[in-house]
DNA sequence: CAATCGTGGATAAATAATATCTATGATTCG
DNA sequence: CGAATCATAGATATTATTTATCCACGATTG
């Protein structure tokens, strides 16, 4: 059981959409700096959000990234579900009747139990992504990131995210 | 986000393993002919569970797998984190330090909220697992699973059921 | 018109999962 | 005692998935 490093990247990078001031942009190439990921790779997982229409892209010179909705209309689990895939962490492939023996087919007309049971977890896991919003992140990422950025002139992200926001 | 299949495996052999009379044996052969995979990949996991001291094993001709406890006492959780190992899916890589640019450290010294609440959400997803047991399972398994296997005579697995815990 | 950026598909490299094989040691049965 | 059966464990091939990169295209701004 594991989480693609897509999914973390693609939280940060909402978490700092969110703490932009109104109205502003993030080109992909300064969010993947500041990750210290590549521009190519991060851009994949930003057209994807684009797509689930959790960020919208605006194209140009002077475009970027920018949330799509309100941070507390955006929850984790739209995140996780829009990087990850809708489908669960369980597929139960009915090995039960997998085998050389004839067990007669009827005799699985229920879904399999073992399946019932896995996914109801994974209901309880999504639910508690589900309750968590980015504006219950905005917080300490406005404090913990962009904190940070502010004295980091020079620093290629500070330019750009000046350039985008603050013009 | 994905779940090996070596869970599903290892949870219908021990659910199987469940089933046998008292002291009765399975050998692993019969259990892979059963759910259609190879033996030695089989193997591979029920190994896993018996380090996890969830099965054990016998050996020589007439040896085979048992529970190694009683099935009230064996969870999902315990075969899901056996097999599937016990760190969580969602590894924080502190992508917040790793940009080029010179953000001090002392900025980090709080645990990625970010962190915090995929854990939490992992550890309701495993909370869910651990409250069902093999035993809560144990009625269904042995009417999907071992009474078809009582008709499929002339299968192998049913003769090697029978030659161990029927001598 | 030119520069910048996002889009999307194709593709390569890296990694992990899956599956198999072989050799070894232990146990039971004849 | 010896042959057969089985579990153990490590090595290894195979496949699938993830991760990462690249390139041609279209849109937008100045």
């Amino acid at each position: 059981m594991k989480l693609g490093d897509g999914v973390e990247q693609a939280i940060h990078c909402v978490a700092i959409l969110a703490a932009l001031p109104k109205d502003g942009l993030l080109p992909a190439a300064a969010l993947a700096e500041f990750h210290g990921v590549s521009t190519s790779y991060l851009l994949k997982h930003l057209q994807t959000l684009s797509r689930a229409e959790l960020v919208q892209s605006v194209p140009g010179p002077t475009g970027g990234y920018r949330l799509a909705r309100a941070p507390e209309d955006i929850t984790l689990l739209d995140i996780v579900l829009a990087v990850e895939g809708p489908e669960p962490a369980f597929r139960c492939k009915e090995i039960r009747q997998r085998g050389p023996n004839p067990l007669p087919g009827y005799m699985f007309k229920a879904p399999c139990q073992i399946n019932r049971v896995m996914l109801r977890a994974e209901k309880a896991y999504r639910e508690e992504l589900r309750q968590v919003t980015i504006a219950d992140l905005a917080a300490q990422v406005r404090t913990d990131d962009t904190e940070g950025l502010i004295e980091a002139r020079g620093c290629a992200f500070f330019d750009a995210a000046m350039r985008h926001y603050a013009p």
